[in-house]
DNA sequence: AATACGGGGCA
DNA sequence: TGCCCAGTATT
């Protein structure tokens, strides 16, 4: 068993979190889709409570969904619950109860794109696959091509092909599991901790920065750090926005059994009129494309 | 290739 | 405020 420095650094300074004490591939599934733009620290306590409610893949299968999306509460991006709970079905109906392994069939599912089916792959499964997230997208990109700003950026194709090339055989579990431990706790997008980092001696961002110490900018060597996202757009305001009154929409649908248009309205903004109702008609109906209510006439309740 | 999709933590 | 976070589906 190859011992690499980065493998090293994990034995030992690796988190303990709840979801690397288990392969069953239900569990794995939960924490992963939990996890999907999603910090570690918020998610911990919704993957236990979550599990103690629906502990097995049939019982989530099994579960109304409107349950299924108030346990969400306070994850964010409630799609991932009803997908979540699809995909649950899906292996339920379409697998006969039993998980697929390959890293194709698990794409398939609802709401599993190419990270998570290749995370299921590899942790549930124990499969020597690449996969990347934002941790270990950062990471690959830092030590083998170099520091953020450099052009042209590296594609996805080329950072997996790279990062597949290193997987010690027998071992992607912890190396995947250690990317990522090190995107988090040391390679960190801000403020990385260069002194700390197993891997600096190899990194080429690393390299970059001991030989250019930051000065190529002072002295003005033209065209040496393009700089990246120069024009970076603005994010949009959230407070308002039509995210966020979906997200009132849905936290009013957990309080309630079934909810009026006409006594909705009121609770997402105080001076609801009757001028709004087709703004939250179109609100309602592209939350229940989304599987997340169900609107029938004028009375809208979460899915059952 | 762009957007929409939640929400909380932190400088 | 603006940025970040174990991404996916749709256009």
């Amino acid at each position: 068993m190859i011992r690499t420095p980065l493998l090293a650094w994990f034995a030992a300074h690796a988190r303990d979190l709840p979801w690397r004490h288990t392969r069953d591939p239900y569990r794995i599934l939960v924490s992963e889709i939990m996890l999907q733009q999603t910090q570690v620290d918020r998610v911990i306590p919704k993957y236990l409570a979550f599990l103690t409610i629906f502990p097995s893949l049939e019982s989530l299968a099994a579960a109304p969904t409107s349950e299924v999306i108030r346990l969400w509460a306070g994850l964010g991006y409630n799609r991932r619950a009803v997908n979540l709970q699809r995909a649950a079905r899906a292996v339920r109906d379409l697998h006969d109860g039993e998980f697929p392994r390959t890293v194709a069939a698990l794409q398939a599912l609802p709401g599993i794109g190419p990270y998570t089916a290749g995370a299921v792959a590899c942790f549930a499964f124990e499969q020597d696959v690449a996969f990347m997230d934002t941790n270990i997208r950062r990471v690959l990109r830092r030590a083998l091509v170099g520091p953020d700003d450099i052009l042209p950026a590296p594609s996805d194709r080329e950072l997996l092909a790279l990062g597949a090339a290193r997987i010690p055989p027998g071992q992607g579990w912890a190396w995947n599991q250690a990317l990522m431990e090190l995107g988090a706790l040391i390679c960190a997008a801000a403020a990385p901790a260069c002194r700390r980092c197993p891997i600096s001696a190899g990194c080429a961002a690393y390299a970059a920065q001991i030989a250019a110490p930051s000065e190529a900018i002072a002295l003005g060597a033209p065209d040496a750090r393009p700089t990246r996202r120069v024009a970076e757009r603005r994010e949009t305001p959230y407070l308002g926005s039509r995210r966020w009154h979906r997200g009132k929409i849905i936290d009013a649908l957990r309080e309630h059994t079934a909810l009026p248009l006409a006594r909705l309205g009121p609770l997402l903004k105080p001076d609801y009129a009757d001028t709004d109702t087709e703004w939250l008609r179109d609100l309602v109906d592209s939350l229940a494309r989304d599987g997340l209510a169900i609107r029938e006439d004028d009375e809208v309740r979460l899915p059952s």
